[in-house]
DNA sequence: GATGAATGAGGATTCATTCAT
DNA sequence: AATGAATGAATCCTCATTCAT
């Protein structure tokens, strides 16, 4: 209920080390670093919690591997999305791709505001590798648009922040989502139908930009 | 040992019981509900965790006693926003005010995610009666307007949802944006420049609406 | 049964501070630090193992004080039996304090053994500033008197550290002394005979010195 | 990792039980028996943990068959110190062996200490056997020397553990006495100034017994 | 109102030991 | 003979809360 494993999973196992972080990124994710108790994600892979030590040398360790493993496949994609010399049309695409992404592990965007709220040490130290350049090249790519168009040039890094925003909000505060929309937001509709509205943004905010085709 | 004035000075120590709320609010926005000692809210303080007991009867009421003194005001500003029969131009200066208002409390926007990161319980307790009206007259409003001339009209709530999380999200990852932008998010001019930005923003995803003039 | 307390006792209290440090200090000479356990400490004065952390802040922090409060009485001793001004008579009758305060505070030669045994980073920390000086006045005295007689002035230091570890290792041994002496070490005929003894061997082995009369 | 040799190779390696021996008693003399950690013993010796119990049945057996292997040189060398017969011209020789023998295993004192301190029983239990007559056959060959010109008969015996306390202590309380002397009790030169130093006191002490000549 | 002291519950981590491989 | 993984017990310590003063 609670595997995010598509390989062969050959009922009982599974590497034990990835199924405490799955339910270490579960739990880090909806309770937070501090709300979690390393028992429970022991519990949660039923495993005693001293076993867990056999594999992670201490809770703030797994924290930082869950992290690790989660926001990898995230920065990849944000490089893909920022790759000036891809072609227009496939920036669409890739959007999707990021919505779908954040919507098929929905945890990611969770775990990001956690940290982010809680001070962001560990996601800089993570992450001040990937983040900085990726940034760098989407505001240049935004440069290079139709974007000045709109927008100030000290206001395209705004742009990007508050698309990242609407993106990642969306997954990370579903009860707030839930009890504003008045719907479960992560049934297949209500995704289908953030991911269009999503994609439609760029399009009104940079017009020149993607919807140019 | 800090005030052992009782008598009235309501300028420098105040109520001893805003104060608590005050280092309370603080320390929650921070490090989260499970993250925050009692003691440690206390001593910011100046008191005793044990006098924390005579004006909260424990720490889940303080907690909540946090979030309400801190969101009711932002819903009477979206209650504001949000009235039909205001004249279009105030729109303008409504949004700056909301905007400026999260500006203002800085630990507002971190405990709402907080809250809504951790399940909203307490939140949707608090907010219930409020949140479900204010939005409803919100998707009114929009669904009069011109909104409909880009956005289904099952997207209108979500137009709703993506501008809060615009708003919210750069004060709430205040370290996150801080990353991405290379600044600090909360130095005038970028609050400055943020207010702007973000007014622009209906103009765009609701031409008619707002830009109208 | 534990307690050292000659003052007022008035039945169960007395000041907590000073039980737990009665009760650590048992426990730590008898078992060492890595092998006391906070909470049996706070079993023996009746106390929950939290609430001993109302009175130190941590097991190193007991255990400093109960060698800063063992070790105080014997340095200033020491500093006593090393005053070069003092009369000879009296050295007699200082050494005699010596032994005596040792047989008193049985606890006490443990406690230097085992932190002298485990590194001594404590006791130098401590005493650093103690001991240095009693140990030149005291080689200084010996210089003076007819030590030099039957010894090498660069053996004067081990003089002094022997006759130190025929005090201190009486005492801190005593379940070996136990095994040698075929009777309890600690009774009081056994306290009698060992000061008596240890008062004779000055004599010998720095005659011209102590017996010189 | 450190040894994919199991073939003769007797020199470094040698037998990996033996090596365990080694690295335990190290430790086991360093940090005493609660403090030592099987894990850390296992490390020292590039072995996992869970192999050791290949060797020894458990940490008490292993501790013990440390105390065996180093108390029983110590306690021949005591009995040759202590036959009667032998020609008091090779007491004097038989001392030096003693003092040398803890110098050259600079473990075996503090072994012996941390046992004494913490309750002896197990050495009791090891060295009960021989403890007993060596010391009964020590007391016995001062009676018949001049030994009660200055002692009374029943301070025999604690001429005898004076003598070993002093012995034992420079070995054992390293750290006390490099506070104290100044230098290295462990230099060579000063292990020979200890060595001459203690080689005079039974002369001073005993004077017919050895001094006679 | 404020506080020192007390405490049960829990929290992270270590430890000695076992067992299948 | 070696090891990775598992575990119950224990360790130090924190936490929210209570209560007498």
């Amino acid at each position: 209920m609670d595997e995010l494993v598509p390989t062969a999973n050959d009922g009982e196992s599974k590497n034990t080390r990835d199924r405490i972080l799955g339910a270490a990124e579960q739990l880090f994710a909806d309770k937070g670093f501090a709300g979690t108790a390393v028992r429970d994600i022991a519990g949660k892979v039923g495993l005693n919690a001293a076993s867990l030590y056999n594999h992670f040398p201490g809770k703030d360790d797994l924290y930082e591997a869950v992290l690790d493993r989660g926001l990898e496949p995230v920065f990849e994609l944000l490089q893909e999305l920022v790759q000036t010399d891809s072609p227009l049309a496939q920036e669409q695409e890739t959007i999707d791709r990021v919505v779908l992404h954040f919507a098929g592990s929905p945890n990611l965007a969770k775990l990001i505001h956690h940290e982010a709220l809680t001070g962001g040490e560990r996601l800089a130290r993570i992450s001040g590798r990937w983040l900085g350049p990726i940034y760098g090249k989407g505001v240049e790519a935004l440069q290079h648009g139709a974007a000045l168009e709109h927008w100030e040039e000290d206001e395209l890094p705004l742009l990007l922040t508050a698309f990242l925003n609407v993106i990642m909000g969306y997954f990370a505060l579903v009860p707030l989502m839930e009890m504003m929309l008045g719907e479960d937001p992560l049934s297949e509709e209500a995704i289908a139908r953030q991911t269009a509205f999503v994609r439609k943004i760029p399009n009104l905010l940079v017009p020149g930009e993607w919807s140019g085709a």
